[in-house]
DNA sequence: GAGTTTGAAACT
DNA sequence: CAGTTTCAAACTC
């Protein structure tokens, strides 16, 4: 079933790699996507299944793109028994071959001209060897009941190309109707179908190319690296495809970059799915995960594992400070594309699980990986009640720098999937539609999860092991998110239906996702149903989060929000995300723009005006009709409107540089007028500033930033001592205030009490009575006011004296006190 | 806070 | 693409 369009699933892929933590990646890679240059301590994520069925069952994927990027092979080899690693590496030519030991090594590689399919089947390995498709070499054993996994090879367009003269189809592996595919989804697009046996001990994989006849076939889509289309698997997979679109296939493309040969930590990376322009339709079908462990590690290198699993439960699983929350939904539909930042903790020989319940029918499209060392967590939300509505939320671990977008397909009944990622500029919501629960004719209770049923599929390759607990996809019925329990992670146990975005489909408004602004709605793809993407600003997201039960208008539009929107925690100017989060964005003055255009900081920043001044503002959801409108006019004048200005840097910020430069005529790049300066980068060869003084050997510059630097430090200084002063004062007050105990009335540290104060008077009184009696006795001739002066003089001196013993006594006891540590 | 300056965005 | 206008932020007083 197609839910979305082939134009999005074409513009998805890229879409959703469009962040900033990506955009260091030369498009003119091919693997730029799937596989970046990262260092070696930041490339592993570890994982580990939560429940592995197996535990000799490993399978490790490490994938490895090329420096060249046109060709990238995966080369699975078989070091051990029940050992399962893909190492892409540049071969063209694909070629499956077991040893005698359950060994089965994949090297995708670019389709060269002839399509050969070699096929060894035996108990203890299968070798398939595929000439111009890819190359599988891997020793694996791969145990998961009509469970498949496809992996995609990852190949440059020229490969595609040559694959589809050469016919290509995908290597099905089938053993005993277990599916495993290894496609590469994106550039070539060769599939390689294994059907995993339905015990997990057994090694060997039979291949049986476009041969599948399980009776309820489940496919597990694996797509590492390549930003191609996908559209070759399924075009070529003969009855598979039919099986695939039936069983509405998802796909998730892991794409790595990492050198085999170093030592460094593995990074993770799912990523987008196929990018597939010119995919068609049935390419397009998204395949289906009902469940998956995967272990991803460096077959050379100390074990490295990520492991994708399914949980069980719900509760959420969080490994290596990173959990990444997917909610399974009950309907097949689009992709939704995560970005998670790799932790750079992972060392070689952690594991890090990554627990994803994936129903069979819901799609993830990506899950990125991105480079950066803050945590991010995944976990997979599960349906708790039938009639409740499927609620996808990704949660991401605020990654600087990086952006991540939720694709929320739009539906006529307002399911909501939501992403979160602090720091992350964009965040994209998915909307489910909530129509097959019922359909799928199997009676789901209250806390039914499909997942329960899942069964976990578990390869072994020595340090590496993959496991993937595969639920069918009829089990699905709800999807329900997992709290999360991280900062970062969006904690979403709402079982109500929430629409963030009006469902109404917008044919005229498809921008390139690469600049879809929050906010954006995709139309519906033909043909496919409502389902739609919509593009939902952070500040939505958290309201969503925050207010988990409210529900939204659905379809009409939405009711009157902006009270509630919360302003969105996003990275400025390539700013780290903390410095993003530690700050809001400044509310525009807007009064002529009705907020719609870039003059508006809220709109060009991608976000929904909130606590604004702004007059007349339509960059909301109640105009999100104009905004939309406005979005296309912008992305119509320039296609990059929505992307940051100020690119990040590979190293740092003395390589961030404003994307056009600066146009400053007076201000000498000095001042705030300069984006330039505003940034705090320098100006650029690509400015076009006269005048300009904001340059590195500047004294200007130089002059201002001392004075900058002055007063910050200055500001940071007052503002410590009035922390120092307050928290002094707060500790004094907490320390003499008295402090009402229940009962006596006595206050601690109190020593003006009522017994002090009666023996207070009676000392003033006693003095005031010797001053009468020594004015009789003594001073009868002085007068009268003289007399009264000499009282008040000696009672006062009393009054002093009493204060006295009472400030010493009040010392002594807080001394003893703390003596005793009260 | 009002008015001015500035440069990006929008427009022609 | 260049010139002009519009716009809102930055800045000054």
């Amino acid at each position: 079933m197609d839910v979305v369009s082939p134009e999005l699933n074409s513009l998805l892929p890229d879409e959703i790699m469009d962040t900033e933590a990506i955009e260091d990646i030369p498009q003119s890679q091919p693997d730029s996507t799937t596989a970046r240059p990262e260092p070696s301590a930041d490339t592993s994520v570890p994982m580990e299944t939560d429940t592995p069925v197996a535990a000799s069952e490993n399978l490790s994927l490490c994938l490895d793109t090329s420096s060249t990027g046109h060709t990238q092979a995966v080369t699975t080899s078989l070091t051990t028994d029940s050992t399962f690693s893909i190492t892409p590496v540049s071969q063209l030519p694909v070629s499956i071959s077991s040893t005698s030991s359950p060994r089965f090594t994949l090297k995708p590689a670019m389709a060269t001209s002839t399509a050969t399919t070699k096929t060894t089947d035996s108990l203890t390995g299968t070798s398939v060897t595929t000439s111009g498709l890819q190359k599988l070499s891997a020793p694996f054993t791969i145990s998961a009941a009509n469970h498949q996994i496809i992996l995609n090879k990852v190949a440059s367009a020229q490969a595609s190309e040559a694959a589809k003269a050469a016919g290509m189809q995908p290597q099905i592996i089938k053993q005993d109707g277990q599916k495993l595919l290894v496609t590469a989804i994106g550039k070539s697009g060769q599939p390689i179908v294994l059907q995993l046996p339905h015990t997990g001990s057994k090694p060997g994989v039979s291949l049986a190319a476009g041969d599948n006849k399980s009776a309820a076939p489940q496919y597990k889509v694996v797509t590492i690296g390549g930003r191609t289309e996908l559209k070759p698997m399924m075009a070529t997979a003969g009855n598979q495809l039919t099986t695939l679109q039936a069983q509405q296939l998802k796909a998730v493309q892991i794409a790595k970059k990492t050198p085999t040969s170093s030592a460094a930590p593995i990074k993770f990376i799912i990523t987008k799915t196929v990018n597939s322009k010119g995919l068609n339709p049935q390419t397009s079908v998204s395949p289906v995960i009902a469940g998956r462990v995967l272990t991803q590690t460096s077959p050379v290198l100390p074990t490295r594992t990520i492991t994708l699993t399914e949980s069980h439960n719900t509760s959420i699983q969080s490994i290596a400070g990173k959990k990444i929350a997917i909610s399974p939904l009950k309907t097949p539909s689009k992709v939704t594309v995560v970005s998670v930042a790799s932790p750079t903790s992972n060392t070689s020989g952690k594991s890090v699980t990554l627990p994803v319940n994936v129903a069979l029918g819901q799609q993830i499209l990506a899950v990125q990986q991105s480079t950066s060392a803050s945590p991010v967590k995944v976990a997979t939300s599960q349906a708790t009640s039938q009639n409740m509505k499927p609620v996808q939320s990704v949660a991401v671990g605020g990654v600087s720098g990086a952006q991540f977008k939720t694709i929320i397909p739009l539906a006529t009944q307002p399911n909501v999937q939501q992403i979160q990622v602090p720091g992350s500029r964009f965040h994209y919501v998915r909307l489910v539609t909530a129509t097959t629960a019922s359909s799928t004719g199997q009676p789901s209770g209250p806390s039914t999860s499909s997942i329960q049923t899942a069964k976990p599929m578990v390869v072994s390759t020595g340090a590496v092991r993959m496991s993937v607990p595969i639920v069918p996809a009829q089990t699905m019925k709800q999807v329900a998110p997992k709290p999360l329990t991280s900062a970062s992670v969006v904690t979403t146990t709402q079982t109500q239906q929430r629409l963030i975005m009006p469902a109404t489909p917008l044919p005229q408004i498809q921008p390139n996702f690469t600049n879809l602004p929050p906010g954006t709605v995709l139309a519906p793809a033909p043909g496919g149903g409502n389902m739609g993407y919509a593009v939902v600003p952070a500040q939505y997201v958290t309201q969503i989060q925050q207010s988990p039960f409210v529900t939204l208008a659905s379809g009409s539009g939405f009711a009157a929000n902006t009270g509630v929107q919360t302003q969105a925690k996003l990275p400025l100017n390539g700013l780290s995300t903390a410095d993003s989060t530690s700050r809001q964005r400044k509310p525009c003055n807007c009064t002529k723009s009705q907020c719609l255009k870039l003059y508006c900081d809220c709109f060009a920043n991608g976000e929904f005006c909130s606590n604004c001044n702004c007059n007349n503002c339509f960059n909301n959801l109640e105009h999100e009709t104009e905004r939309l409108k406005a979005i296309k006019t912008c992305l119509d004048r320039n296609p990059e409107a929505f992307k940051p200005k100020i690119g990040k840097g590979k190293e740092g910020e003395s390589d961030r540089r404003h994307s056009k430069g600066c146009n400053c005529k007076r201000s000498g790049c000095l001042k705030n007028y300069c984006e330039c300066y505003e940034a705090k980068i320098m100006c650029s060869s690509i400015c076009k500033c006269i005048g300009c003084k904001n340059f590195e050997e500047s004294p200007e510059r130089k002059t201002l930033m001392h004075l900058a630097d002055a007063a910050e430090v200055r500001v940071q200084q007052q503002t410590a001592a009035k922390t120092k002063l307050s928290s002094q004062i707060s500790d004094l007050l907490m320390r003499t205030t008295p402090v009402i105990s229940s009962g006596s009335g006595r206050l601690p540290y109190t020593f003006v009490t009522k017994e002090v104060l009666e023996a207070t008077c009676e000392c003033l009184l006693e003095q005031a009575k010797k001053a009468e009696q020594t004015h009789q006795h003594q001073h009868q001739h002085q007068h009268q006011h003289q007399h009264q002066a000499e009282a008040e003089r000696m009672i006062l001196e009393e009054f002093g004296h009493c204060l006295m013993r009472i400030i010493n006594s009040a010392g002594k006891a807080k001394a003893d006190c703390a003596s005793i540590n009260c």
